[in-house]
DNA sequence: AGATACTTGACTAATTTAGTCAGGTTTATA
DNA sequence: TATAAACCTGACTAAATTAGTCAAGTATCT
C-alpha cells in the first residue's frame, strides 16, 4: 500500500506554489529547483491540475502558475483526484452487478476494504492546502 | 494508493480459516476453492504467516492449518506485517539522518506523510480478525 | 525578434506484482 | 509400510505500473 510519486510531487509542489504565490506567478522551474522534481515531470503534473481547475496558467515571459482557488478550498481529494491518485483496495468494485471473484455473493471482506477506503478518503478531504502551508510554517526546522 | 492481492487475499483466508476452524485443521486447499485463490500462492502466503505465529500448521493427512491466537488478539497489522504488506507514502524515512530529497531539511510535506502513515496505521491496529468475522454474519446476504 | 514559459504526446527503462512451476518433505491412516 | 494428503521452499516469469525522459512544438511579454 504506497502512494505513488506523482501524487506526493502534485502535493508538494502546490504547497510550494502557495508558499511563493505572491503578486507574480510562479514558474515550474523554480519549483523543479527548489523541490528537486524533474521539470518534464512537473509540467505533466501541472497540465493535469490545469485542466481540474486548480491552477490558472500564465503564459509568455515571467509567466508561471497561479492557485485558482483559495488554499482553503483545495483539498487534498482535488489534488489526488486531479492527478488521477486512486485509493483502491479492491478490483470487485467495477463490476458491479456480480459479487466479487466472479461469484454470486460478496467477498467476505468486502466490507472491509470499503470501510479502509473511506477511512483514508476522510483524511484526504479532510486536509486543505492552507492546513498544510499553516503546519509547515510553524513546524519549520 | 493501492492494496496488495497478497495483504487482501492473506486477509481473506484467515477470515475464511476463522469461520471454518472448529475441531478439524482447515487445508489451504479448501480454502484455495472457497475463496477462489490459487493454491501456490496461498502456500506462499500461509508459509509467512506461520513464521510470525500467527496461525500453526498441522502436517499429515486431514492436515491443514489453525490459528494460533484468538481471533480478537489478531489485528490486521500483524497480518500485514507477517506478509510484507506496508504502509509507504514515502521514501525519505530510510535515510534518517539526512532530510528529504537529498536536502538538508524536511520536505515540505513530510508531516504530512507521516499523519497520513498513521492514520491508515490506526486503521489496522483496531480491526481484529474477531470484528472481520462478526462483521461478516451479521450482513451476509 | 527573441527569450521565457507553457503544452502535448510519444516513448522507455526499471520496478513491482501476482502469480506459476518444480521438486521436494512430513505424517496420519489403512 | 505404502501411499496419499498436505505442507514447504525457492526459483522463475509475464504483465502491469511507475517514474520519468525526449522531442517538438505554441503562446506571449518585453
Amino acid at each position: 500500500m504506497k502512494l505513488t510519486s506523482k501524487g506526493r510531487y502534485a502535493v508538494m509542489a502546490l504547497v510550494d506554489l502557495a508558499k511563493f504565490n505572491d503578486i507574480n506567478p510562479v514558474s515550474l522551474r523554480d519549483i523543479s529547483l527548489r523541490q528537486g522534481i524533474s521539470l518534464d515531470y512537473l509540467e505533466q503534473i501541472f497540465s493535469k491540475l490545469r485542466k481540474k481547475a486548480i491552477v490558472q496558467s500564465v503564459r509568455g515571459n515571467q509567466g508561471g502558475y497561479v492557485l485558482n482557488k483559495k488554499a482553503n478550498e483545495i483539498k487534498l481529494t482535488n489534488i489526488f483526484d486531479a492527478v488521477d491518485e486512486k485509493v483502491k483496495t479492491v478490483q470487485c468494485k467495477k463490476e458491479s452487478k456480480k459479487g466479487c471473484n466472479g461469484k454470486l455473493t460478496k467477498c467476505l471482506t468486502h466490507n472491509l476494504w470499503d470501510e479502509l477506503e473511506n477511512h483514508i478518503n476522510d483524511f484526504f478531504e479532510k486536509k486543505s492546502l492552507e492546513d498544510l502551508i499553516k503546519d509547515n510554517t510553524e513546524r519549520r526546522i
